[in-house]
Formats: C-alpha cells, sequence, structure tokens
DNA sequence: GCCCAGGTGGGTA
DNA sequence: TACCCACATGGG
C-alpha cells in the first residue's frame, strides 16, 4: 500500500475496527441487497429484504417466477420500486436461465468475464457490478462510490468531478490486489462517510481524518476568521 | 418543509 | 465527453 491510501486506511481501521461486510447471509441475498442500496439508505434496504424474505423469494427460482406486482410491493421502501423489481427479476432470470440458478456459479468464472456479464444485465452499473464481485465472489476489485468520491476530493486527492474508472484505477494501483484488503476498505470509507463526511454539512470535528482534509481545515479556519460567532 | 441516501439508464448538445 | 433528468421512500 502506498502513500495517502495506505494513511487513510490506517486510520479509519484504527477508529473504527473490522466493519464485517457485507450484510447479507447469501450471496444472492447479497447481490439483491445491492441493487436494492442504489441511491437509497441501507435502512431502507433491510426492509425491503425482509419483505422478500417473507414471502420466500430471496432465491433465484422463486424471484424469478413472483408476479412483478408481489415483487414492487415488497421492495416499495426501497424506493424506485418498479424500476427494482424488473432488475430484480431480470437478476434472478438470468441466474436461472444460464447458471442453474446459482449465483455461486456464475462468480466462479474469471473476474473480467464475470464483470462483463453483469455489466450486460439491465440495472446493473459498474458499484453494482463490483459489489456484486467483490463481496459475493471474493474477487479482487475495488469498490467506489458517493462517499469515495466526496471522501476523497476533500483530501484532496482527486477533483469533485472523477470519473468511476479513474477513482477505482487509483485504488487498484495504490493497493495490493487483495480481496480482503479491499472489503475493508471500502467499507470503513462508507463507515466514516456516514458519520463524517456527509453532503450537505460535514461534521468534521472527530473524524479520524480531518488532519488530511481541505474541508475540515477551512471550516477550522473560517471559524477564527469570518463565520465564528461574535 | 427541506435535504439526502452505499446508482443506473436514457436523452440531448 | 458532458451534462440533465426520471425513478418516486423514509429518516434527520
Amino acid at each position: 500500500m502506498k502513500g495517502l491510501f495506505e494513511a487513510v486506511y490506517n486510520r479509519l481501521f484504527a477508529r473504527f475496527g473490522p466493519q464485517h461486510w457485507w450484510p447479507a447471509s447469501t450471496p444472492f441475498e447479497m447481490a439483491v441487497g445491492a441493487i436494492l442500496t442504489q441511491s437509497v439508505s441501507w435502512r431502507n434496504v433491510e426492509r425491503a429484504i425482509a419483505n422478500l424474505a417473507s414471502e420466500g423469494l430471496l432465491e433465484p427460482a422463486p424471484l424469478a417466477g413472483a408476479p412483478i406486482e408481489l415483487v414492487a410491493e415488497l421492495v416499495r421502501p426501497a424506493r424506485y420500486y418498479w424500476q427494482k423489481a424488473r432488475r430484480l427479476q431480470t437478476f434472478a432470470r438470468h441466474l436461472v436461465q444460464r447458471h442453474g440458478g446459482s449465483i455461486e456459479a456464475m462468480l466462479r468464472g474469471e473476474t473480467a468475464k464475470v464483470r462483463s456479464e453483469l455489466l450486460a444485465l439491465e440495472g446493473i452499473g459498474p458499484e453494482s457490478a463490483d459489489s456484486i464481485l467483490l463481496y459475493g465472489g471474493g474477487h479482487p476489485v475495488f469498490v467506489v462510490d458517493a462517499y469515495t468520491r466526496r471522501l476523497f476530493h476533500r483530501i484532496g486527492v482527486w477533483d469533485e468531478k472523477i470519473g468511476y474508472a479513474a477513482m477505482q484505477e487509483r485504488f487498484h494501483r495504490a493497493l495490493p490486489a487483495d480481496p480482503g484488503l479491499f472489503n475493508e476498505y471500502h467499507a470503513l470509507i462508507v463507515r466514516a462517510g456516514k458519520e463524517y463526511c456527509t453532503a450537505r454539512r460535514p461534521r468534521c470535528g472527530g473524524c479520524p481524518l480531518a488532519s488530511l482534509c481541505r474541508t475540515a481545515a477551512e471550516a477550522e479556519s473560517s471559524s477564527g476568521e469570518d463565520g465564528s460567532p461574535r
């Protein structure tokens, strides 16, 4: 591991410890969560997953065969529910038709091949595909997301408008291709992001990365010049 | 009442 | 390539 990427990891791990990701009991449930969590808080995803479980739909074949009206109603808490119901069934049907209903079978393939297979499915973009590869299949692929973009932008590592592939490449260059490390690092970024690095009002006080961070430094200095009380 | 959350796909210039 | 928008719930 090199430079800033190593320093950030060490600080986050020292503060938060192991995150035990992904929060799911099977690879298929993990993939369902990856689709449902798109632009939605995890709390709402948990409700949707519990609803699917209560109807026995956390398996590829039953989910693939269920009426879309039922699936949509069950995943309603996860927002965009018609769209996500369709995406879940597209994924489940792909597993049934191409892999005997086994996500493990699909994930046994070579990384680049499985990735392009996932990306070809409706509703699975780079982040969802990489999450499924890493957290569902143990492939050495670093997952980046909105928190990663924001947090490392505020630290001064890259521009706010950097794309997914460019961010991912920076991690792949800086880190050894270790799935265990990638797993923990991404989870730690999300943990820190939720707690300290939110979009509108970051809470830099107490953030383990504050001494590396421009936003935190600005908040600190401006409190002594312009924006301060009295 | 307002903002935002572990994105993706489709459209336009 | 670079933006813009639809999708459409629940919590702080």
